[in-house]
DNA sequence: TCTACTATCGATAACGAATCTCATTACCGA
DNA sequence: TCGGTAATGAGATTCGTTATCGATAGTAGA
């Protein structure tokens, strides 16, 4: 029997407010900042949980893990900007299919693969420049 | 000024002696088994050093950063067994083009990227069938 | 609506990977 | 051989994450 609580919900509104990726730490200190008495550990179950169900995407950066709010569902990848997190969903077809064709070529089977692109987004990039 | 330790060359050698990915822990754990009393911040130490010269890729995989000995200068990627750990460098130019005009048409720049394949080798597949 | 059941919460302890500290060691040029 | 200093290593520390367990509060059924 699964339960609505409202910390369940308001790590999902906490999580779709981020343009870009967050930490479990760092969505726990805007929450409580903003008045939330919720735990530390309820927010990593709501994050775990969320990504199970496809709400949330993570990734592992710098030792930690990272949550943004994504479209469920649907299989994509990332292009992140690394100065402001700033995050744009790529579809990425041929990328699908030479994973698939690859794995296959080396004889392995069940594939998945992890694809994500870093880079400096059009406004950081004019910002570096005028400073 | 650079030195050459015994450590340093144990630490490459473990690293040279394990088909796929293995953590710092491990390889620690693997050198003290051997015999050597060197530490586990010297292994920690090591492995970076290794990685920034190109001589070790390293990657994220749950929690804690794996390494493994590569062809040096030379940028590509990995087709890793999620069972045994067997790791297959693969070439993917057509990634390095895609992953760039991506970056390109979103107004990203200085664009990186991460690209694993994750799969079950054909050894494992028939291990797993057979069992 | 009321009640019982139990999923969920949350403070905190525990855990583990990685890093830092600093006295000691030993590499290497002179 | 000698001295400066890079490198080492045991242990402490940091930090993100998970486990524990009593308290709390959704939810189904009476």
């Amino acid at each position: 029997m699964k339960r609505n609580t409202w910390q369940r919900e308001a790590v999902r509104e906490a999580l779709g407010g981020n343009d870009g990726f967050v930490s479990a730490q760092t969505l726990h200190s805007e929450l409580r900042d903003a008045g939330s008495p919720i735990g530390l550990a309820t927010v990593y179950r709501a994050l775990a949980d969320l990504a199970v169900e496809g709400e949330a995407d993570s990734l592992q950066a710098e030792g930690e893990s990272l949550y943004r709010a994504c479209t469920p569902g649907q299989h994509h990848h990332h292009l992140i900007c690394r100065n402001c997190g700033l995050t744009v969903e790529i579809e990425a077809d041929a990328v699908e299919q030479w994973a698939q064709a690859t794995a296959a070529a080396h004889g392995f089977s069940q594939a998945t693969h992890v694809v994500d692109v870093f880079g400096l987004c059009a406004a950081c990039r004019l910002a570096a420049q005028g400073s």
